[in-house]
DNA sequence: GCCGTTTTCGGCCCGACTGTTTTCAGTCG
């Protein structure tokens, strides 16, 4: 039992207790509670032991301690099994629905006692809500949509989860002697911002065919391991605890390459790769490339070799989408992909002054350490109430604060003063100009109403643009990955006005924001609108961690020019103040 | 339910927005 499973059993009984209409100041110390778990460096696990060590935790008193030792010794306690029991574990999932809150899930559940997605969709279709009290005709439907876009999400797995399971998967086969080398494949491998099912390819001698009997056993024996779909001679198919499918190919080395290349994908990409090898006189399969008239093998043991055969340079994963890469690399004209060390400074961060952790000092350290040159405090703006987001006056203070931290950095840093301003429902910003025009870096963010019609959202994103100090267009698809569709502003038009007037859009590297889809993320380049890709980190442990926001930047074929906060940051950012 | 004291109970992030209302409840960040 680790700490993030037991904040996650207090933060879902904070849910159930707004559900049933409990004490909002104590649902509050529940989440407090949930954050101090997932926050807190003492291992709750084994404090159990001890109430006094759970006691030191800010934010556990008596009656949360004495919860968490329930939790310890039964997986569970009192009050969460008395709700559940009432409510069903169902009704946590209705809360995931967009413009779902506990008040609503109470009025179906008192209405009509539904507690599962699926007794909601068929009330919605039997007409049952209708009549409800603030159930209208646009309430239904747009509840009817948030089911289908949940459902359409379900049975992916985001890449940050999928990528932790294959490496404790890995880690997990690398200690059976006899496997030398596992290797990721497939989605995961391609850098999709969501995984579908995770495909592991071992080799070593363990893994040579005839001899594999042993070594499929110790993969069934994993740990994490819930049910096994299928166990074969090579391969060992089965779902860990959560849900996501695993399949595990044990391999001979002589045909590695061969697999690792047939396993990435993806499929169109395999496909115009087969077509070559025929035109060139070759066979590709997962065994090897091989010649068509006498079937002898060309090349197997790595993808390098593969793809050399076949007259092109090795190619990136994350491009392998037949879009036109395999022409590219066998023309030598592979881009040479934006990569981590290209980003040279984070845009997009928090402090204590608005709803950060850390101070700025704190994040100005983070950054130092992970080797960035730059970065911009961007604190939120006064319309974001529970934020403690900034005023006028509040905001010329704090960028008062951030140039004297920046003088203290004595040139190991350099820091941008900056604020990440609301966009209004008219489209205009909720700080005054004067106050934008000393800032540095200012972000314009949509905050929630990502519900409106496409036309109504572009006009407000394309107004907030125009105004001369806004640099960033921040979290412009509202995305939440898994959760809900992002809102629908018309890509094509925002990006065009956006390089015209030279406004960088943001791309959230947070694996669970990852605004911008790989359609969008071409079409900027395609238009010449800057990309930064940021953080918005609101503690130091996320400050520069941008691996799986880079590759989303990597699938669309993005170079270190495309991007913003690369070398070009400085000068763009100390040229124009304010912008035009 | 937690915290910080004013050691025994009161305070605990709140504003913008939508859809349903006819003055506001609920959701979101």
């Amino acid at each position: 039992m680790d700490n993030r499973t037991m904040a996650r059993l207090l933060d879902e009984t904070a849910d159930l207790m707004e559900i049933d209409g409990a004490d909002s100041f104590r649902v509050r110390s529940y989440r407090r509670a949930a954050e101090a778990a997932a926050q807190t460096t003492v291992d709750l696990c084994a404090a159990a032991a001890e109430t006094a060590r759970l006691l030191e935790v800010p934010g556990i008193g008596k009656s949360m301690a004495a919860n968490l030792q329930a939790i310890v010794s039964t997986g569970s306690f009192p009050l969460r099994n008395e709700l559940l029991a009432r409510y069903g574990a169902g009704v946590l999932e209705l809360l995931k629905l967009p413009g779902m809150g506990p008040k609503t899930v109470a009025l179906f559940w008192d209405a009509a006692k539904i507690s599962t997605i699926d007794q909601l969709a068929e009330a919605i279709a039997a007409g049952r809500l209708a009549g409800l009290p603030r159930m209208g005709a646009k309430q239904i439907e747009k509840i009817r949509k948030g089911i289908e876009d949940y459902r359409r999400s379900a049975g992916r797995c985001r890449i940050d989860i999928a990528d932790a399971e294959a490496r404790s998967l890995c880690a997990y086969l690398l200690a059976f002697p006899g496997i030398e080398r596992v290797t990721p494949a497939g989605s995961l491998r391609r850098g999709r911002d969501t995984v579908g099912d995770l495909d592991l390819l071992a080799t070593g001698p363990a893994c040579a065919p005839g001899n594999t009997a042993a070594a499929v056993e110790y993969v069934a024996a994993y740990p994490g391991l819930q049910d096994i779909l299928a166990k074969g001679e090579n391969k060992v198919s089965f779902h860990v605890h959560g849900g996501l499918q695993v399949d595990v190919r044990l391999l001979p080395s002589e045909s590695y390459g061969a697999a690792l290349q047939y396993f990435t994908g993806s499929k169109a990409h395999n496909v115009a790769l087969r077509q070559r090898a025929l035109k060139m006189g070759y066979t590709l399969s997962e065994w090897a490339l091989a010649r068509l008239d006498d079937n002898t093998p060309v090349a197997a043991a790595s993808e390098e070799e593969i793809y050399a055969a076949l007259g092109a340079a090795w190619i990136p994963p994350e491009m392998r989408e037949n879009l036109g890469e395999i022409d590219c690399c066998a023309q030598d004209e592979c881009p040479r992909l934006v990569c981590q060390s290209d980003i040279r400074g984070d845009l997009h961060m928090h402090t204590t002054a608005s709803d950060g952790r850390n101070s700025i000092r704190e994040m100005a350290e983070a950054a130092v350490a992970r080797g960035l040159g730059y970065i911009a405090i961007t604190e939120h703006s006064k319309a974001l109430a529970m934020t403690g987001g900034l005023d006028e006056k509040r905001a010329l203070e704090h960028i008062a604060r951030i140039r004297e931290v920046d003088r203290e950095m004595e040139g190991r840093l350099r820091i941008f003063t900056g604020i990440e301003v609301d966009i209004l429902a008219d489209g205009a910003l909720d700080l005054d100009d004067e106050v934008l025009a000393q800032m540095d870096v200012v972000i314009a963010s949509v905050h929630s109403r990502f519900d409106q019609p496409q036309e109504e959202m572009t006009n407000r994103v394309l107004r907030a643009i125009e105004n001369p100090c806004v640099r960033i267009l921040g979290h412009p698809t509202g995305r939440l990955l898994l959760r809900r569709e992002p809102f629908a502003i018309d890509m094509g038009a925002v990006l065009r006005r956006a390089a015209e007037l030279g406004v960088a859009m943001e791309h959230n590297a947070a694996p669970e924001r990852l605004d911008l889809c790989d359609r969008d993320l071409r079409m900027a380049r395609e238009l010449g609108c800057k990309i930064v890709i940021s953080t918005d980190a609101h503690t130091t442990a996320v400050v520069g961690r941008m691996e799986y926001g880079v590759r989303q930047l990597r699938r669309a074929w993005l170079t270190s020019e495309d991007v913003l906060n690369t070398r070009e940051a400085e000068a763009f950012l100390s040229g124009l103040r304010p912008r035009r």
